[in-house]
DNA sequence: TGAAATGTTGGGGCG
DNA sequence: ACGCCCCAACATTTC
């Protein structure tokens, strides 16, 4: 067996509880980690502006962590299969190993790798870094999916075990010679314009920016019940951009909460783990029905009267520039714009006014969240707004139509949430703070859309696809 | 992980 | 005292 073992780093940019690397610094003198920039096989889900910022800010961290224990972070950019070639060629590296990834092209792609690796005599094995369960592994006795989250998630509880932990490296051995890397800045993950310069006044991308915000949602998680639906306050985790890039694991969340690895107990910390299986239900989901992200998920839907683009273009801008002159709606989408996130009570609001009262077709909205959000995923959005669409597989009946004024009166009741990311409409008093404004007014909108009317349109739309 | 329309109940004002 | 109406308040149904 070769000295040298290349860890080839994905979606899992974390040194602890890391499989890949646990495996590889246990059989191998020295490794060698490599990251490999390869939009082209992720396209058209290769990461958004968002998720590119937050990208390049985990690797020089990755970066920093290796550099602390006596390695470095190997940079590379296009096809990882030339990239490996590279790096064994300098290193005389004899295996190569890595953590899955669920997509369908980038499995192929790592398929493929892995068969060519093998053909040239190279020691490769994948490993699961990401989830609690695999999608092949959560499936009916009778082999079929899921398709009803329920019993998807009696079935996980029912068979639950520790997720296991991978104790993370003191010390890495550099290889005799270290192959050539890029620049971080050389992979072009930060645009030129300023926006995502305020990204870093709200988050910490990186393994230890993770574990910081575990440990603060940790104290407060036995009421995540109570608090999560609540947009203006801090009671959901944020953890969902650290989970998309691994910087943390759900196991490690899961042992956060529960130290024995067991199910976490009382009524919080349990509904927090239903949304930790909400996002292995998306997986799931995205395993078996890999055209999900594209087309909705129920056939009937496929014929669903949206309106056309020459038609809803302006809508669909408004929506996007939080300008929709609908409280709540704007707040959620002015967060977005300004954070790379949303509050997921948020979200589901704006993705119902999007869908059923502006008739935009939900493919539009998944876009929009793609390149903005900061915890873009292609599974977890596509399955959020496939939801609240009411496409999708365990969805929101399509009748289900939120209207922005009550939630906004039931979640924010106070109005602060509005007030902060609405400041025009920061003098209105709590009372009517999320009633649009008839006609609108020199600083804020009117109602782009009659609530009520849209309301009947969407039903109607429904009515024609029901049968 | 809705909202609106419709139905039911019960207390109070009043002739 | 009684029936009638009004209308919250709540429950049920429908989309």
């Amino acid at each position: 067996m070769s000295d040298t073992a290349i860890v080839w780093f994905r979606r899992d940019l974390r040194l602890a509880d890391n499989p890949a690397l646990d495996h590889a610094r246990q059989r191998h003198e020295q490794v060698v980690p490599l990251f490999v920039f390869d939009p082209d096989t992720e396209a058209p889900w290769e990461p958004g502006a968002a998720g590119r910022w937050w990208l390049h800010r985990s690797l020089a961290e990755l970066d920093q962590r290796l550099r602390g224990r006596g390695s470095r972070l190997v940079l590379a950019a296009g096809d990882p299969l030339e990239a490996i070639e590279r790096v064994r060629k300098v290193c005389g590296a004899g295996a190569v190993y890595w953590n899955r990834v669920y997509e369908q092209r980038p499995v192929e792609r790592d398929r493929s790798i892995k068969r060519e690796l093998r053909e040239r005599g190279l020691e490769v094995a994948s490993f699961n870094a990401s989830l609690l369960c695999e999608p092949w592994a959560g499936v009916k006795s009778d082999g079929d999916p899921y398709l009803v989250f329920t019993p998807f998630w009696k079935q996980m509880q029912k068979r639950w075990q520790p997720p296991a932990h991978h104790p993370e490296p003191r010390e890495l051995e550099a290889p005799a010679r270290w192959p050539a890397s890029l620049e971080l800045d050389r992979l072009g993950l930060l645009p030129d314009h300023e926006w995502p310069g305020k990204l870093s006044d709200y988050w910490s991308p990186g393994e230890l920016g993770a574990r910081r915000r575990l440990d603060d949602f940790a104290d407060q998680a036995a009421r995540y019940h109570e608090q999560r639906d609540r947009p203006d306050r801090e009671g959901t985790s944020r953890l969902s951009p650290h989970l998309h890039w691994g910087e943390i694991s759900p196991g490690q969340i899961v042992r956060a909460l529960e130290p024995s690895g067991e199910l976490p107990g009382g009524r919080g910390r349990m509904i927090f783990a239903s949304e930790l299986a909400w996002r292995e239900f998306s997986h799931h989901l995205l395993w078996f029905f890999p055209r999900m992200p594209d087309e909705s998920l129920k056939p009937a839907f496929r014929d669903f009267p949206w309106r056309e683009p020459e038609d809803y273009g302006p809508d669909l801008v408004a929506w996007q520039r939080g300008r929709t002159g609908i409280p709540m709606v704007d707040a959620g989408m002015r967060e977005l714009w300004a954070t790379g996130w949303m509050h997921n009570r948020v979200r589901m609001i704006v993705a119902s006014f999007l869908t059923k009262n502006l008739l935009v077709p939900w493919q539009e909205g998944a876009r929009w969240f793609w390149d903005t959000l900061v915890d873009a995923d292609l599974a977890s959005n596509t399955q959020g707004w496939q939801w609240t669409a009411g496409c999708g597989a365990d969805a929101a009946p399509y009748f289900r139509v939120f209207n922005p004024v009550l939630q906004g009166e039931k979640f924010d009741p106070r109005g602060d949430y509005v007030r902060r990311w609405c400041p025009e409409l920061a003098r209105r008093d709590a009372k009517n703070i999320h009633q649009p404004i008839d006609g609108g007014s020199s600083h804020y909108p009117g109602p782009i859309v009659d609530l009520k009317a849209t309301r009947r349109r969407a039903l109607e739309a429904w009515d024609a696809i029901r049968s």
